[in-house]
DNA sequence: GTCTTTATTTAGAATAATTCTAAATCTTGA
DNA sequence: TCAAGATTTAGAATTATTCTAAATAAAGAC
């Protein structure tokens, strides 16, 4: 593995890819540092760009490995969750979602009265006109898949 | 218009559609009523297979068309939002993430100290292992699309 | 009521992000 | 040095969604 600048974070990666079965590879310590130098949430495709510059033979399917590991090992996160189908809701009370990620299912959890905007450290110039709660973990139910398990 | 049964929300449906400019027609009529009938948050994909067990001519192009509708007349949420990029980002602390809705960009909002979870109402078998919250709206940077107008 | 305009529906093609596949290459540990 | 397994690669496949163009339906003007 050829590595040149950048090394700042090599040993953090090194460790938190080891740690989750991952090995530390060029492109994979490439991709984390175009995430790093420019903090403006890019699309896979951003990455890939700006990846090339510097990589020029590194494949878009590399990128996707790539971020999935780091998103695995818990060094980047996911802006947006999950590309599957959208799904509808006729309950228009205010309300949140809770997704089980065993069955699959989406669970509506009410909100309590309380204002959520202001619990965000947030400029006042920031003005949402939606805000969006999601959660996922297992579901109670004992019919689900996980149930029981651990 | 052929209308036969479930025309319990046929008042409230033709005045919230004509307010925002949609004509009332048998589909949508049909597709609310698949969504009022069973709450389990479907997909476009099962709106559909429903819909046709009574509308079997009704095509997949006019369920997204419905729904679309909707949706935008405030009868119907979109549980998960678009279906774009996904976006990844390097900042693992505690924030949630505010969409410009005109330049889409994504900005980091801190979250204050304070938990989120106690603020929903939610049986205490639920336990989310992540939660998300995002916001959308106009963004303050002068030089954003948006900016001046309104 | 008939006509005209405009919206809607339809089937199927096109698109876009992502995932899959299979072969080549690299790493690691025996 | 070898064998096993992980990773990378290019390109094909997939999937949800959007687009297109023609056919149909609805609403308002006369």
């Amino acid at each position: 593995m050829e590595l040149t600048k950048d090394s700042r974070f090599d040993a953090e990666l090194n460790e938190k890819l080891a740690t989750s079965g991952f090995r530390f590879t060029a492109q994979r310590r490439h991709v984390y540092n175009v995430l790093v130098n420019k903090r403006d949430h890019p699309t896979a495709e951003e990455v890939f760009i700006r990846a090339k510059t510097e990589m020029p033979d590194i494949s878009m399917a590399t990128v996707y490995n790539c971020l999935d590991a780091l998103v695995k090992c818990g060094l980047v996160k996911q802006v947006t969750h999950d590309r599957s189908a959208k799904r509808y809701c006729s309950n228009m009370s205010e309300h949140c979602h809770y997704y089980c990620t065993d069955c699959n299912r989406v669970f509506d959890i009410d909100l309590k009265a309380r204002p959520l905007v202001p619990e965000a450290d947030m400029p006042s110039s920031f003005k949402p006109e939606e805000i969006d709660v999601s959660m996922r973990g297992h579901c109670p139910d004992p019919e689900c898949a996980h149930h029981g398990k651990e």
